[in-house]
DNA sequence: CTCCAGGATAACC
DNA sequence: GGTTATCATGGA
């Protein structure tokens, strides 16, 4: 077993802008976008050896999220700024989520990954430290296939963000300094799958939160499929391929809008056809460039573009600034009668520069 | 009964 | 370019 690289070790290099040339990841890793440079070893130790930093992007050599094998189990090492009850709290908080559970301080979820579908189960025992177990006989059976299970762990808790300059930028901020001395240790949860995000976001539009999720789950259990795991139902999202050829009368019996009816399908159409990616999105050079791509599509404003490219991309200045949670969230902490405008959010928020995500995502805590 | 929910669109002026 | 009715439903 290879043993764990401690977290202050390797924290330095990354995160002090210091540009580093010397890249490596392992022969196994399937990561599609690395730097330019990067060579692969077989071992940590060679590749420490000759001077060579861990592959940021790598599901396997991050520093932070260096995770140990040992077959049934994999240990992913997470940054001192992260809370395992904190996250917990959030994952919690909806009895009405179907996509995952959680029981006595652990999560459970059906992770869909190619033509696999590992059931796992995640838990904290020590500070530092996540475990993620697989449960039945849905252990992945090669070694790629459990790195992407490390990495969709990583992704979905948010674990690559260092979140130090936030709770720098917090200590001068009236919002923010209640927000993270409340919530210290909370990530900003993802929706790793891109048409589940957007989905997510186009039913989210404009009904309170409980009935969000229970046409979430209406579309899930209709169109969704569903894998079982010690005597558990784990439901897997639709994938645009199972939404696409659907009509608005298979849609009806939901009880959404005809409109959101319209999106749903049509998003998935685009998707089938490649016309969106996630990769397109991450790569299209900056935050602004991808909202405007989001946009431009029909069932998706302002909002839910801000939203999937907070929740999915996990672009750190997309800010959802018209979002009712939002504006309620600040009108409780200032003791105001009435929510503020879109000119007094502006002026609150001129210091959350690349954190505005992450302070919406803060701010949206003290709701529940 | 009315109003509001983690909005977006089409059809107006 | 700004405003407004409309959409489905549930909870306060």
């Amino acid at each position: 077993m290879e043993k764990t690289t401690s977290y202050p070790k390797w924290d330095a290099p990354y995160f002090t802008g210091k540009k580093i040339e010397k890249i490596y990841c392992f022969p196994w890793c399937m990561e599609k976008f690395h730097p330019e440079n990067t060579i692969r070893f077989q071992s940590r130790a060679n590749a420490e050896q000759a001077g060579y930093r861990p592959c940021k992007k790598c599901c396997s050599t991050l520093p932070i999220g260096a995770w140990t094998d040992k077959q049934s189990e994999l240990t992913l090492v997470v940054p001192k700024e992260f809370s395992f009850n904190e996250n917990m709290k959030y994952l919690s908080k909806e009895p009405n989520e179907c996509l995952f559970y959680c029981k006595n301080q652990r999560i459970y979820r059906a992770i869909p990954i190619k033509e696999e579908t590992p059931v796992v189960e995640i838990r904290s025992d020590q500070d530092n430290m996540l475990h993620i177990r697989f449960l039945g006989t849905t252990m992945p059976s090669c070694k790629w296939m459990r790195a992407e299970v490390a990495r969709y762990v990583r992704d979905w808790f948010d674990l690559d963000t260092d979140l130090l300059p936030f709770y720098d930028l917090a200590k001068s901020d009236a919002l923010l300094q209640r927000a993270v001395t409340h919530f210290t240790g909370l990530r900003n949860i993802g929706i790793p799958d891109l048409f589940e995000a957007i989905c997510w976001g186009i039913i989210g539009q404009q009904i309170n939160l409980p009935f969000a999720y229970t046409l979430k789950r209406r579309l899930v259990e209709a169109f969704g499929r569903s894998i079982e795991c010690d005597g558990e139902t784990y439901w897997i999202f639709p994938s645009p391929h199972d939404i696409a050829a659907l009509t608005m009368e298979d849609l009806k019996g939901l009880q959404m809008t005809g409109k959101k009816c319209e999106y749903l399908i049509g998003v998935a159409q685009l998707m089938v056809e490649g016309k969106i990616t996630k990769e397109q999105l991450a790569n299209c050079g900056d935050y602004k460039k991808a909202e405007n791509m989001l946009v431009k599509i029909r069932g998706i404003g302002p909002w839910t573009a801000n939203y999937v490219l907070m929740r999915c991309l996990r672009m750190p200045s997309a800010f959802p600034i018209d979002d009712v949670g939002l504006h309620n969230a600040i009108k409780y902490l200032q003791g105001t009668p009435q929510k503020p405008t879109k000119a007094e959010i502006l002026k609150l928020s001129a210091t959350w520069t690349n954190w505005e995500a992450y302070a919406t995502f803060y701010l949206w805590r003290f709701l529940y």
